[in-house]
DNA sequence: ACAGGAATATTTTTT
DNA sequence: ATATTCCTGT
């Protein structure tokens, strides 16, 4: 076993004090079993609607309450701010304790907060900007005419993609690999983009992260404050966690002595493999079965009751789920009865399966549902657009989730880059998205010669700008005294009357009022102010975490159904954090490192970060009671008591892009899974015979998914017709998925969209299907887009990467199959 | 400097 | 079909 130190006590295990028995009031067995388990790591595996943020702020409140952790002693880590927010508002509505203390938040901002406390420690200056995605793509973009890279060879897109993995994988310019000249090529343009980020003093998302686990990994002092501070780690979505996160917990959790990891603070790793939906972008469900044997993990729980969904529901997704291979295990059950069967609807075309369910939600608006109750999940973004029109047409209320965020808009940004040159006049970024907008008169050809003398003076373009003479020096000199006079008379100012006098000055506001299409644009300043002035009222700025102030974590309490018993007025559980004992560490007799500075940010830097690690709301207008329409990735984690799955067919769910692999193909599935687990009480699934995509009429067979359901759960609404099954059957592709089958075939391109098909369908004789690689003589080889026509007229349209997309009658061309 | 037309690419996305 | 990006001519 390995060895243990706990600190400051020991939860004895499941004898509660008799203080805690109104936190685990209404607890079920196995639920009760995780909040009270004693030190030591364990793994939570929660199933959908199993009540795994309960338990996970039960867990906090109960290792508060029975003074087995102090507030500091806590670390709570999510994905997303809201997961955070609601754990932080959850907490206080059962205690009343101060959540300013503890470490609950995002990833990436509580690797934020650390690396602003060391900031010396790993050479970055306290007010370091973050760059998001678009600022950090056009850095590269920067960087790659400065460096006369070729984009055709080397996009930026895809280098941006790849820095961003070498830094998820851990890895600095230096660790990756170099097989060829491409490799050697790509790594130069990391490291130059390296320095440049360096020089101007900026992180991206992947930085924030790597920074802060070098920093525990290199600084033996540091790492030891907090392996011994954070004597209870919490991780919520552990199967959504890539590998540098792992690695980042891991450097929190121990030490790795003599190839076994010395841990000191225990970790809870609360997840579901079968919600593992983000591998795609570096999620590793893995990270789950390396923690039980690299934790040693002797504590694993199943939360398998499901309080939100009856059993017909809960019977498809385990009967959908069985088909995966792999999983760690886990059956949702229910004590609610079957409930309503699943409903299945055939369309004949896109319209009118949006037609449908807008009749559909109707009939449930009427019945008495709310309309805020109603979700239409899709697969792809490009789906919602004939939902919406029929919902607009028939004036139902709706509510798109996605798209730009507030602080994505480009307005927003404009103004938040002149904000980010009062705070560092060294961020390049900033300073090109501003230097000429609005329009002053500064074009590409000065621009060019300041970023020459920039890089020839290895300064920063605001510092250049003296070098640059003439007409183009005028323009430019007059752009930076604009704003280093800002930066003077801001001084001393609130943050609210810095950024209106930014507003005023940068002439955002008056260029906006003399465009057509500005109004909106200037409401969006204008809610800046807003959003800076809210954001000083949650005081404590340079945390991520929200605190509620105390009074309303009080009021909060007394209406928590979980406060029974306690009381509200009782004093704050505002413990000490433990005093780091110098002499007691190991090795650190001389370390004098600043462990965690009491230094703020400035109101406006503080600002800055926020805006940058919380983008603000993902949904239009809230207020009015509308159906949600979402992405089924955007709905994980939501509720609703109706759910709309609708474009159930093969090519879009499963996804083309997905049937390649049989790891893909089960991503799908665990898709499809989360997509039937947010339904409380009604779930439908609808399919249509054609779709228009990509300016096509497309021809779609049921989902494959149909397939894996009991058929004792469903009830079909319209009469079955072949599916996925039988063309696989008659094709001999492989039911399981393991070909790259798809099951599209072409019917005539004429037949009329509202038409019902024939009812017995043939399988091609050519056997193609779209996603097939084929092998043209003249083009090369290539991949079936699309398919049409039958026999004599079947074409089909191949996209060849040297040739563009083409059709191609199959009767004239010759295309052999590609294995 | 900027408008307008051609070329291009369309799974999913948080920080 | 459509949104975005790129490029060219004025």
């Amino acid at each position: 076993m390995l060895p243990h130190s706990f600190a400051p006590a020991e939860p004895s295990g499941l004898a509660d004090s008799p203080t805690s028995e109104p936190l685990l009031a209404g607890l079920n067995p196995e639920q009760r079993a995780a909040v009270t388990l004693p030190a030591g790591h364990a793994l939570i595996l929660a199933g959908a609607g199993s009540g795994k943020t309960r338990v996970l702020t039960t867990r906090i409140a109960w290792l508060l309450q029975n003074g087995y952790a102090t507030p500091g002693g806590i670390l709570a880590v999510t994905f997303t701010n809201k997961a955070a927010r609601e754990m932080l508002t959850r907490l206080s509505a059962m205690l009343p304790v101060n959540v300013r203390g503890m470490w609950i938040g995002t990833f990436h901002g509580l690797c934020n907060r650390m690396l602003r406390a060391h900031h010396k420690a790993t050479g970055l200056p306290q007010t370091f900007q973050i760059l998001d995605t678009q600022d950090q793509l056009s850095a590269i973009k920067r960087l790659c005419k400065q460096y006369q890279i070729d984009e055709e060879r080397y996009p930026p897109k895809q280098l941006q993609q790849f820095i961003a993995n070498c830094k998820e994988e851990g890895m600095r310019p230096r660790d990756v690999p170099q097989h060829d000249s491409v490799a050697r090529k790509k790594v130069e343009i990391y490291q130059l983009y390296e320095d440049q980020c360096q020089r101007e003093g900026v992180v991206d998302f992947g930085e924030l992260l790597l920074r802060s686990y070098e920093l525990l990994r290199d600084n033996d002092a540091i790492r030891a404050h907090y392996q011994r501070r954070f004597a209870y780690i919490l991780v919520d979505e552990f199967q959504d966690t890539n590998r540098l996160q792992y690695a980042w917990l891991k450097q929190l959790a121990g030490d790795v002595v003599e190839g076994r990891l010395q841990t000191q603070g225990s970790v809870m790793a609360v997840g579901d493999d079968d919600q593992s939906i983000y591998a795609f972008r570096g999620a590793r469900v893995g990270n789950m079965q390396d923690f039980v044997r690299e934790f040693d993990v002797r504590q694993q729980i199943k939360l398998e009751e499901n309080y939100r969904s009856y059993s017909n529901i809960l019977d498809s997704a385990n009967a959908l789920i069985r088909h995966n291979s792999r999983r760690l295990g886990k059956e949702l059950r229910t004590q609610q009865g079957p409930g309503e069967p699943v409903r299945v609807y055939e369309a004949a075309s896109d319209l009118a399966e949006a037609q449908w369910l807008v009749d559909e939600i109707r009939q449930l608006v009427k019945d008495g549902m709310a309309r805020r109750e109603i979700a239409v999940l899709y697969r792809s973004n490009a789906q919602s657009r004939v939902i919406e029109s029929a919902l607009f047409n028939a004036g139902v209320p709706y509510r798109v989730y996605g798209g730009l965020r507030f602080f994505e808009r480009a307005e927003v940004k404009h103004a938040l880059a002149y904000l980010r040159l009062l705070e560092n006049p060294h961020d390049d970024t900033s300073f090109l998205r501003v230097v000429n907008f609005p329009p002053r008169g500064i074009g590409a050809r000065s621009i060019e010669q300041l970023q020459d003398a920039a890089r020839s003076a290895g300064c920063s373009l605001h510092d250049a700008v003296a070098a640059v003479a003439g007409r183009a020096g005028t323009h430019l000199g007059a752009f930076v005294a604009l704003v280093d006079v800002l930066r003077e008379q801001t001084q001393g100012l609130n943050l609210r009357a810095i950024i209106e006098r930014m507003l005023d000055a940068s002439g955002l506001i008056e260029h906006y009022r003399s465009e057509k299409e500005g109004a909106d644009r200037i409401e969006n300043l204008e809610e800046l102010v807003n959003a800076a002035e809210s954001f000083v009222m949650q005081e404590g700025f340079g945390r991520d975490a929200v605190a509620l102030p105390l009074d309303e974590q009080r009021a909060a309490l007394r209406q928590s159904p979980a406060s029974q018993g306690l009381n509200p007025d009782a004093p704050r559980l505002d413990l000490p954090l433990p005093a780091v004992d110098a002499a007691a560490r190991p090795g650190a007799g001389t370390a004098d490192v600043d462990l965690e500075t009491g230094e703020t940010l400035s109101p406006l830097a503080a600002f800055l970060t926020h805006a940058a690690l919380e983008a603000g709301d993902n949904q239009a207008q809230a207020g009015q009671d509308a159906v949600q329409l979402m992405t089924v990735h955007a709905s994980k984690g939501l509720e609703f008591d109706a759910v709309f799955i609708s474009g159930m067919e093969e090519g879009l769910f499963p996804h083309e892009n997905a049937l390649s692999s049989q790891e893909s193909l089960e991503e799908e599935r665990r898709l499809m899974y989360v997509a039937i687990t947010r339904a409380r009480r009604r779930l439908y699934l609808s399919h249509a015979q054609t779709r228009l995509l990509h300016g096509q009429t497309r021809y779609n067979l049921r989902s494959r998914f149909f397939d894996e359901l009991p058929e004792h759960a469903l009830k079909w609404l319209t009469p079955r017709h072949p599916g996925f099954a039988s063309f696989a059957r008659t094709s001999g592709a492989v039911y399981a998925g393991v070909s790259s089958a798809t099951d599209q075939f072409g019917l005539k391109s004429d037949s009329p969209v509202n038409a019902p098909l024939p009812a017995q369908k043939t399988p091609p004789a050519h056997g193609l299907r779209v996603g097939t690689a084929v092998f043209h003589t003249k083009f090369g080889e290539g991949k079936v887009l699309a398919l049409e026509g039958q026999g004599e007229d079947a074409r089909a349209q191949v996209q060849f990467p040297r040739h563009g997309t083409k059709w191609l009658a199959l009767a004239v061309a010759k295309l052999t199959v590609v294995e």
